[in-house]
DNA sequence: GCCAACGTTGGC
DNA sequence: GCCAACGTTGGC
């Protein structure tokens, strides 16, 4: 089992969304190295939810993959994929990326190192660690 | 609103 | 296949 985590800005879909809708489809990512990591997602990974543009920016709770990548329905054009996920747990304390910058074990996270990447990997002793710090 | 980082496009 | 120009993301 692998982990993410994904990005969102609440302005496009937001974790209120998330938690009423319990499961949407992932879809919109137009960049390749994102595309590619949403393309090893398999059922049962777990992704960290991330809230972009906020202030401050922060991880809100954890969704499930619940479908592998298929072709995104939003667009004619093949390269796309989208996976479906669905609403997991909520944190009862936000983890923001000053937290995850705070935090030694956190420093090599792709998060802190590749800020753009809008799907990007995660190891499992750092999804640990900031589930921990969300619990 | 600004700016750094970086991906994409298009001319050559 | 290089590289400049441009657009977008995202933190601050």
């Amino acid at each position: 089992m692998k982990y993410w985590l994904i990005k969102s800005d609440p302005d496009t879909y937001g974790w209120d969304e998330m938690k009423k809708d319990k499961k949407t489809f992932w879809d919109g990512v137009r960049n390749y190295a994102a595309r590619n990591h949403m393309k090893d997602m398999k059922k049962g990974d777990l992704c960290l939810f991330y809230h972009s543009q906020l202030k401050p920016p922060h991880i809100t709770g954890v969704v499930e993959v619940v479908k592998e990548h298929y072709q995104d329905p939003t667009t004619e054009d093949d390269r796309w994929v989208a996976v479906d996920v669905k609403y997991k747990r909520s944190f009862k304390n936000l983890v923001t990326l000053d937290d995850i910058k705070q935090r030694k074990g956190l420093a090599n996270m792709v998060l802190l190192r590749i800020s753009r990447l809008s799907v990007q990997p995660v190891k499992k002793t750092e999804f640990d660690t900031i589930v921990k710090m969300g619990s």
